[in-house]
DNA sequence: CTGTATCCGTTTCGATACTG
DNA sequence: CAGTATCGAAACGGATACAG
């Protein structure tokens, strides 16, 4: 299959997954299931609570993820990953073995230099 | 295979496709071949020649292009994938065509709704 | 517990003009 | 032809405090 670089589709995928957090926010899911809003906090310790929001908010519309609010005292809000974010997991797993292979390749070259 | 989140490489190979012109450089060298300066304006024409320098220089840096000056007058400069390079073929194919799905997916809702 | 609100530094990118 | 230089706007994201 050809790519026409001119009507790409390519950014669209990458406007997905753009977002300091996403692909980590994302991947918890996919491998971990459904987590609370604290659980996901102490899974990615360094995130503040605005860009957890904002980042979560994102993936919702885009229809990556659920999010199911019960009314309790104290409240508790679950993330899960849709059907449809489910498609995201090859994609993924693509990125991240050739992001392990670029590593190897930075690697060699830096060990030859 | 299994992606640990906390360990994870996706970033590395996001960090290559980042930045906002990127993607479609690469895929135009991957499927027009070698171009120079010049042409690839005019395949991006919205452009600016400042923007196509830097994430030109930044591919180089990543060695995912090759930059091959001659020194001839008018001067002449051309832009290539390198072997490396063309292990993102497979990427950006994949994030094409969840991105394709993707359109499809919010056409419908669109439709739906 | 699950967020918001505010402030502010950094990064990114566009517009424009200029250079060897 | 193939860039560089400079300015500035806008987006992004961190720190901190506060709220229901």
């Amino acid at each position: 299959m050809e790519i026409q670089p001119s009507l790409c589709n390519v950014e669209d995928t990458l406007s997905i997954i753009n977002g300091k957090w996403k692909a980590i926010i994302v991947l918890h899911l996919l491998y971990g299931g459904t987590k609370r809003f604290s659980e996901l906090k102490r899974l990615v310790p360094s995130i503040t609570p605005k860009m957890l929001t904002s980042q979560l908010r994102e993936l919702e519309e885009q229809q990556i993820i659920q999010r199911v609010v019960y009314p309790e005292i104290p409240p508790r809000v679950e993330y899960s990953i849709t059907e449809y974010g489910h498609s995201l997991k090859q994609v993924l797993l693509m990125l991240h073995q050739w992001g392990a292979t670029h590593l190897d390749h930075m690697g060699n070259k830096y060990q030859q230099g």
